[in-house]
RNA sequence: CGGGAUGUAGCGCAGUCCGGUAGCGUACACGUCUGGGGGGCGUGUGGUCGCAGGUUCGAAUCCUGUCAUCCCGACCA
């Protein structure tokens, strides 16, 4: 491991890749564009899947899981959904191999071609509204309102470690519904769940918005999203829910029977997160010293470790620290005695700083004389002494305090680089800086083109508001009904 | 797919220009002193130098080919 980690500062790019390495999250596998996810970064996103999943299930949806392969005529089905996957996907053409002729290796046999080719998944719209067709017959099966978990591939050409891989995992909610109103507000209330998550448990603050046309999933008649600003003034788009229209019904021949006989195409959603979280996660709260996690995810909440000379004292601090962790573990506190006598306390203390651990209590052999346990918090690397006895009651506090701290720490950042702007001028000359630049648009794709091929920047939502202020484009002056978020994005 | 760079010990690197016994840091193993912020000292293990050819008495080093990865673009969650 690096004993000196690169900063936000130096190269905000490596920083994050050394972070990834050296708080132990993943690494890069073998297999160009793939990671291997370890257990500590794997920890995570359990933590993060077990609350999603649970949101999931409040709001009604029910598991369920759909083949890996799906076959390439499928994919053409929906026209604009292949022109936006055809290019990054994964192809099965055979199904076999044998030995080489030397026999020292192996080859794919030219006899176990397949008759259709098989697609590996780039998400499931096709494979699952194929398998609607049969479930759907009357107004009575709708709404059908199902998630899956998965992995799914799209071999992207230039990859990043959890913001962009070419495997990665994720759920993907397909949903089915009897009017055009009742799937709106499925895409709306998931989006809604997207942001409850967002804030409340990853302490990161997102705007909700739609997307532009030319933004737009491949086969969604609107798109909604939350965006994130990354530390480094980049946004990040953290998840979508997408309104389907009737577009993959009509592709797959789904409809059903209203309570008049009539018959009719069912409406659809489908909204997703994935291991891209991780990556809004790390870049969102860490530091220069490592990984910080707020408690809501972190696969260890607090750690203790023991400071001692003798096996004696060691036993000493041992018995008071599991007598916590037992209370801790009680009121539901993720907590970890670190014993191992194989490492110093100063390489423990590093090491569950790297790994962004939230709270890391301390006891040696003057603290065991004097009742008091040494405390040190994660995001703000503050260190107190506090008695023994008030410890239970003030780690559970401060785990919360963390977890809002980190929000409204979050919150001001992002503040603090969002600008309005109101010329062209001003626009591209601060756009270089980062931030959330929040300006009049026309409307037009031209437009948003034009200011993408000349800034970088694209407009990353549309953002929900109240009360709309119309005003002028910044670019060619013609009317616009609200401002939008433009910024450069991961 | 365009531009740039790199493949040498588990990890991070030097050595390559100018060919001549495979090096350093870290990690790992053992011993010892230690222990309140990534310890010190000592001993030791670990390498087909990405792969395939070629030149040479001799190649990590020179030549040709090839594969892979990373970074910057284009594409994208």
């Amino acid at each position: 491991m690096d004993k000196k980690a690169t900063t936000r500062k130096d190269d905000y790019s490596k920083w994050y890749n050394d972070l990834v390495h050296n708080a132990d999250l993943a690494e890069h596998s073998d297999v160009k564009g793939c990671m291997v996810i370890k257990p500590y970064g794997y920890a995570i996103w359990e933590n993060m899947r077990d609350v999603l999943d649970k949101m999931f299930k409040d709001t009604g949806h029910s598991n369920a899981y759909f083949p890996l392969f799906i076959p390439k005529s499928y994919l053409s089905k929906e026209a604009s959904h292949v022109e936006g996957f055809a290019k990054e996907c994964a192809v099965v053409t055979h199904y076999r191999l044998r030995a080489t002729a030397d026999g020292k290796g192996v080859e794919v046999d030219p006899d176990a071609k397949l008759q259709e080719e098989l697609i590996v998944r780039p998400t499931s719209e096709t494979i699952i509204w194929n398998s609607y067709r049969n479930w759907i017959q009357s107004y009575r099966d709708l709404p059908i309102l199902i998630n899956q978990w998965a992995n799914v591939v799209r071999w992207e050409m230039r990859t990043r470690l959890f913001l962009r891989t070419a495997e990665f995992l994720w759920q993907e909610g397909h949903t089915a519904h009897a009017t055009k109103e009742e799937a709106i507000a499925e895409t709306e209330q998931m989006l809604r769940v997207y942001a409850d998550f967002a804030e409340n448990y990853m302490a990161m603050p997102v705007i909700l918005g739609r997307k532009t046309h030319s933004e737009r999933f491949a086969g969604a008649d609107d798109t909604l999203c939350i965006e994130a600003m990354m530390q480094d003034g980049k946004a990040l788009q953290a998840g979508t829910s997408h309104f389907l229209g009737q577009n993959f019904a009509k592709a797959f021949e789904v409809k059903f029977a209203d309570k008049s006989g009539k018959l009719d195409y069912v409406w659809a959603t489908s909204w997703g997160v994935s291991t891209r979280l991780m990556g809004a996660l790390v870049m969102t709260h860490s530091d220069d010293e490592g990984l910080v996690l707020p408690p809501k995810l972190a696969p260890i909440q607090v750690v203790a470790v023991p400071i001692y000379k003798t096996e004696e004292e060691f036993h000493r601090i041992e018995e008071k620290f599991m007598a916590l962790g037992k209370e801790l573990k009680a009121k539901g506190i993720r907590f970890k005695f670190d014993g191992d006598d194989n490492k110093r306390p100063g390489w423990k203390f590093n090491e569950y700083e790297v790994k962004g651990v939230p709270i890391r209590l301390a006891m040696g052999p003057r603290d065991l004389e004097n009742g008091m346990v040494e405390l040190a918090r994660r995001d703000t690397k503050e260190k107190s002494s506090i008695s023994f006895e008030t410890a239970l009651a003030t780690v559970e506090q401060l785990l919360l305090d963390i977890q809002s701290n980190l929000l409204e720490r979050s919150k001001l950042h992002r503040a603090n680089n969002t600008f309005e702007v109101d010329t062209y001028e001003e626009f591209k000359q601060r756009i270089d800086e980062g931030g959330f630049f929040l300006a009049h648009w026309d409307g037009t794709e031209a437009t948003e083109e034009l200011v993408k091929n000349e800034t970088k920047a694209t407009i990353r939502c549309i953002p929900f508001t109240e009360h709309p202020v119309p005003g002028k484009c910044m670019v060619t002056g013609q009317p616009s009904a609200q401002r939008v978020i433009f910024a450069k994005a991961y």
